[in-house]
DNA sequence: CATCTATATTGATGGAGGTCTATAGATGCT
DNA sequence: AGCATCTATAGACCTCCATCAATATAGATG
């Protein structure tokens, strides 16, 4: 089962109780959220004008080596955060809104005011 | 410095891209959603009519042992998603609703609408 | 005080994961 | 074809963490 569909079958936390199967699935989401790097990683992708950042950029934006962050970014697209497409030597790396904001859902508080 | 406050102070994933110690105090919070058993414990909590649970409920919820629901509950209110408080034997944990929004907000998406 | 219940802490263990080096694969250029 | 560059994979190492059994702490009650 694809992992957006998880994330897109699962309550709002504050609503009811997750079943042990959608808890597992959005885990995973949240798991490959919790590492620095993957946070600085998908905020560069993310807030990038075009959309789509190269992989050689993200490398440079850190002092780690260059399997290490094709690493975490295998994590990000295994998850359903992020798409990759080659063009030529380069391969571009994007968002995938859906994901975020399915997540950005999940955890939507009913508004306290 | 209190991790709420990090959250308050971190721009949306898709607006700016992470600092290294925004990303590191973001990830702790994400790192304690990205586990099942804790998912299902903060669902629980959040979605409770009377906003508050009594951790012999919890445990009864899962077929795990009572020190390791401890250390989950213990995970969740150290990144600042649950307060507890003691009232006579038993001890009730309550939603931060302010964190759980925070991430909301950190993961939200311009409408592609 | 003694004892029972509810919860937290400690220490141990097995497995998962982040990082590196070395290497492989893919693409373009001469 | 051969080489240089960009990216991914494989394997090793070391740390972190989820879990448990055992024990400690706190409160209630007899």
């Amino acid at each position: 089962m694809e992992l957006l569909e998880i994330l897109e079958c699962s309550p709002p936390l504050a609503r009811e109780p997750l079943s042990a199967g959608q808890a597992a699935g959005v885990a995973r989401v949240f798991k490959a959220l919790g590492d620095p790097v993957r946070l600085r990683i998908l905020s560069i992708v993310a807030s990038r004008a075009g959309g789509e950042v190269c992989v050689c950029d993200i490398t440079d934006a850190f002092e780690l080596s260059q399997p290490t962050i094709s690493h975490h970014l295998k994590v990000l697209k295994d998850v359903g955060l992020l798409t990759s497409e080659r063009r030529s030597s380069w391969v571009y790396y994007r968002l995938v809104p859906e994901t975020l904001g399915e997540l950005s859902a999940l955890l939507t508080v009913p508004t306290t005011v």
